[in-house]
DNA sequence: CCAAAGCTCCCACTCAGCGGAAGCCTCCTC
DNA sequence: GAGGAGGCTTCCGCTGAGTGGGAGCTTTGG
């Protein structure tokens, strides 16, 4: 008696996107069990999809049985908002040159911060963020000068929630928050102190695009520099104005794919 | 009549991903009819599937209807050789910082070099490869490189090709091509004066991972360059056995997602 | 105002997808 | 090396998810 319990309504495409989706939480590679686990299908479904996924390079299996994204996914990927990347990039570089300290770039992602490019030498290795990576906006400098310079319905929404906390130095009283991110506003950057993770501190600064903010520039530092953070400040403005002229030219819709887009 | 003259035997999913795919060759955003037609699929079936991708923000939908790879796919391909991008990106960035040139590493895909990560600052702009884009081996530094110290078959099949021809000063001819390899392996180091692409030339060391040819490492420099390239042999190579340390531990099959992995 | 191009929606047919179960294969343990 | 457990692959007949032509809508431009 084949097919006794399917479940109806789930489209093939929702299963194989549930499959891809799998590999988000975990680190490493996946047995077709985890995978079958994961996103919720039966083994034999998962199989046959996980089968014509890996045939397609968008999985790839390892020696042992194992698999995990396929390098045919992150070559398209790599199409995604490449013309904010290849813009921003060579400035993000300058930054972590002419500081020594890590630089990134982060844009908002409902209700988080998206990292799209981070630089740093070998040397310093203060690592909570990272390329594709997502951190809450309250508890980052990024994140928070996003969030102060964004649309008022924005800020709104986001106070609206209970906010995560990450450590015992995170700001999570909504209306101090709400004061803070006024003052960010005023003074025209945003630092944090140790509310990610103890031992790291960061500063940012908002980059513009057609007048709206578009994106956060920021640094991040070992606590003990914490005190001469702001001597950057130039610089951090500095490049972001040319980050900001580089990505003019560039429509808004089309510096990274985010807009969810309505059906009829 | 509905379902008059469906094509029977191709699955949804090779239909989904086929829509994917669409988006590799082209530079900017697409239409939905651009969609169905790029990726042979009737306008309807196009249009419902490309719904349910955006819906799950794998494409994503511009203001003015156009689609594009949305930001969850790129998200999630960021896990993609994250361990052997994350080991090895500082050590790219200090080749930069060292040489001032364009660094960039390479893996084979195939019969191309797939560049995996590229520094470069905002002063020099000469482009040809870019993260994610593919070039032939025989025309590139690192695909050089690679190719010679690459098995024997792996070498053979590529010589057993007609080689393509980006400028006039591209090596193709087999023999002496063949030649080339054996003094690359024996000197250590490849080099390219205008085989991609004219006014730039590059220079590029082997990185090796459990006794195999892993990855290349190379500098992209302007033509005039050229004289003097071979000076920045030994931060290449001092950084190339960086490189080889970072990445020794982790195994080789987790480094980045390329194994097409077989069935029964 | 009309026409053309492009997008969305509809709906009844039908075959691709389904998944339980049986059979493998691999790697332990004793 | 027998026995067992865990995990992977294959099989197969049923069925509803997917299909796509076409109608109708919206947008654009002349």
């Amino acid at each position: 008696m084949a097919g006794g319990s399917r479940e109806p309504g789930r489209s093939v495409t929702s299963k194989v996107l549930a499959i891809l989706e799998a590999f988000e939480s975990s680190r490493g590679a996946l047995s077709l069990t985890d995978i079958a686990e994961k996103s919720g299908l039966p083994l034999s479904t998962a199989h046959r999809l996980v089968n014509e996924l890996t045939d397609w390079g968008f999985l790839s299996r390892e020696p042992n049985g194992r698999y995990q994204l396929g390098i045919r996914l992150w070559e398209l990927a790599q199409n995604t908002g490449r013309q904010l990347r290849d813009a921003a990039q060579p400035y993000v570089q300058d930054l972590f040159s002419l500081t020594g300290e890590t630089a990134h770039l982060a844009v908002r992602a409902g209700h988080d911060v998206l990292y799209i490019d981070r630089v740093y030498g070998s040397k310093r290795v203060p690592r909570a963020s990272r390329v594709g990576g997502r951190l809450p906006m309250h508890a980052t400098a990024v994140g928070k000068v996003i969030l102060a310079f964004e649309d008022d319905w924005v800020r709104d929404a986001y106070l609206n929630r209970d906010l995560e906390r990450p450590t015992a130095h995170t700001h999570i009283d909504p209306r101090k928050f709400a004061e803070e991110l006024a003052q960010i506003r005023a003074q025209g950057y945003a630092t944090t102190l140790e509310e990610v993770r103890l031992g790291s501190c960061s500063i940012a600064v908002p980059v513009f695009h057609t007048g709206r903010i578009g994106a956060g520039l920021g640094l991040v530092l070992p606590t003990s520099h914490a005190s001469t953070m702001t001597r950057h400040l130039p610089v951090l403005k500095g490049i972001a104005v040319q980050i900001e002229r580089a990505t003019a030219r560039i429509p808004l819709e089309t510096l990274i794919g985010m807009h969810r887009g309505g059906r009829g």
